[in-house]
RNA sequence: GCCCCGGUGGCCAAGCGGUAAGGCAACUGCCUCGUACGCAGUAAAUCGCGGGUUCAAAUCCCGUCCGGGGCUCCA
């Protein structure tokens, strides 16, 4: 349209008009006034397509490589079931097509529901949900430590007509959250860089005290197109825990990648998710340190799809990334770790090296992934197991109760009281449902909320001062002492994060959320 | 953002042009109960929202919002 009347054209913005009539009667402060200019917009670069190499790297050292199109022809993957899927559903975008179960589940348990007052990708979390959002963010935390990263924060918001934050976001194809004020327009995060970067480039660090390892955990903010938000899986709002590590040199790098990689592993073993691995390097860089990858890999016992880039076209070279395969054939990314060697040049992040040299670092951007898909994928897992003909539950560390109390009769409430105030001392979620069913139905309502330990509590029991655990992991009726319990359920949680119950402990004076 | 599908009490849902079934949950009463649903009763629905067609709309049409699938995207 415009192009006939001699404009030079750069493109139409989706969400603006292409065709109108001009009146105008508009304020100028209205939508459809703006200002948009060109070089905005030319800043995006076009990226060649060259063709990338697949293989599987099998842990024991064995190269398989694949065709995408013929998959069928790698055997390897018949082995390996869940990274065949992981391929099919990641890189050639075949998956059933239904609807991933946790939406229904984090519903149904009163964990996390949509917010139809906020924008799409923004949830509510009940008492539930914020508890388990709570004791995953408490792991990251505990995971940061451990690899001595030092704890820091940074602004939500960003000036947009600063250069670099600018760079950054034009990069990110406008998935960006803008807040338009009467002076400035600033930027809502989408990731920790922006604020990390500016931090770093005033540090002054000298080789001796590399590598610097830094943490932040804050809500990132990302205007996903609607139609990609789907679950707890991709919103436009959630949470993210990354670690950044500037090392000297290449050496020290590979070193701390391990060092990451490995802590990530832990991370995904603690939510008990099975998960596949994916490295994404240039393959230059993967013909010199095929060694290396294999040590990785040979550590956690995995085979590795490895996607193989003609030459580096991205800020990175070698990424590697743990991606969960969800109970109906998606998958999403959960951590990943980046070995960025151009970025901190650019940005200004330098350090002083053994001659008094300022000179720029390797940069590890790394991200344990977010909570919210944390959560996800361990929903998924759950029905996986269902799947499997194997009750659905959440880690114990987890679940919003641990084990539940149910009185035979009123009477017994006291003593239900007595013993769950022992093993509330004990660090432990104890609740007891006080209210007026019985004991079947009360049973009923706890396996349908996957509270892994049920204990009814009657009058042998006061008598003999045993407890009769209903084991929802094994479907087993066994009998413990209080402080055998107790003991068995620390052993399980041992070094797990841990917080009290989000509900008043008794069942009765519990508010309702969402009853299903 | 685009295309397809869906939206009915707190939850799950039947009805699909004649004026809102049923189940679960809740509440009240009874039952005091031993390992997945005791009995009875009560209350609860602007049929997502707005507009249109019709004597009549939850049912048909248009718009819109929310959700799911697909496309695309995932630096």
């Amino acid at each position: 349209m415009l192009k006939e009347k001699d404009f030079n054209v750069a493109r139409a913005p989706f969400g603006y008009y292409k065709t109108f009539e001009i009146k105008c009667k508009g304020h100028p402060l209205s939508e459809l006034s703006r200002t948009i200019l060109p070089e905005e917009v030319a800043e995006k670069e076009e990226e060649e397509k060259a063709p990338s190499e697949y293989l599987v790297l099998a842990h024991e050292g064995e190269e398989h490589f694949l065709k995408l199109d013929k998959i069928e022809d790698c055997k390897i993957l018949d082995k390996y079931p869940l990274l065949k899927q992981f391929i099919l559903s990641e890189e050639l975008g075949i998956r059933p097509g239904e609807e991933p179960s946790h939406i229904k589940l984090m519903r149904k348990l009163e964990l996390v529901d949509y917010e139809p007052a906020s924008d799409v990708g923004h949830f509510r979390f009940y008492p539930n949900g914020t508890l388990i959002k709570t004791l995953l963010e408490e792991l990251a935390l505990e995971i940061a430590a451990s690899l001595g990263a030092s704890r820091i924060e940074t602004p939500l918001l960003y000036r947009f007509d600063e250069p670099d934050i600018r760079e950054q976001a034009l990069k990110f194809h406008q998935k960006d959250y803008k807040l338009k004020l009467p002076n400035r327009t600033l930027l809502l995060r989408f990731a920790g860089d922006f604020g990390l970067f500016r931090m770093m480039k005033d540090v002054v660090m000298s080789y001796k005290q590399m590598p610097v390892r830094i943490f932040e955990i804050s809500p990132s903010f990302r205007l996903e197109q609607s139609g990609e938000c789907v679950g707890l899986k991709r919103l436009r709002a959630f949470t993210m825990p990354d670690v950044h590590c500037f090392c000297k040199d290449l050496n020290e790098a590979l070193k701390e990648y391990e060092i990451l990689f490995l802590s990530y592993n832990k991370i995904v073993n603690a939510m008990q998710i099975e998960y596949v691995v994916a490295f994404r390097l240039v393959k230059e860089f993967y013909q010199k340190n095929k060694h290396y990858i294999l040590k990785l890999l040979g550590e956690i016992k995995k085979p590795a799809l490895i996607e193989l880039l003609p030459k580096a076209k991205h800020y990175w070279i070698m990424k590697h990334e743990f991606q969960e395969v969800d109970s109906v054939g998606g998958n999403a990314q959960l951590s990943t770790v980046q070995l960025d060697i151009e970025d901190s040049e650019r940005y200004g992040i330098l350090y002083v090296d053994e001659n008094g040299e300022k000179k720029g670092c390797i940069i590890l951007h790394s991200s344990m992934g977010s909570i919210e898909r944390w959560i996800y994928a361990m929903l998924e897992e759950a029905t996986k197991k269902a799947k499997k003909g194997v009750a659905p539950m959440l880690p114990l560390w987890l679940a919003p109760t641990q084990v539940r109390l149910i009185p035979v009769k009123d009477e017994y409430l006291e003593y239900c009281q007595k013993i769950s105030d022992k093993i509330d001392r004990e660090n432990i979620r104890v609740d007891i449902d006080d209210r007026n069913q019985t004991v079947a139905k009360k049973i009923r309502d706890a396996e349908r909320h996957w509270v892994p330990l049920i204990v009814v509590i009657g009058e042998k029991e006061i008598n003999t001062n045993q407890l009769p655990v209903r084991i929802r992991e094994t479907r087993e009726l066994k009998t413990f002492g209080i402080e055998e319990l107790i003991s068995e359920i620390k052993r399980k949680t041992e070094n797990m994060p841990f917080r009290a119950l989000a509900l008043p402990k008794l069942l009765s004076k519990r508010p309702i959320f969402i009853s299903s």
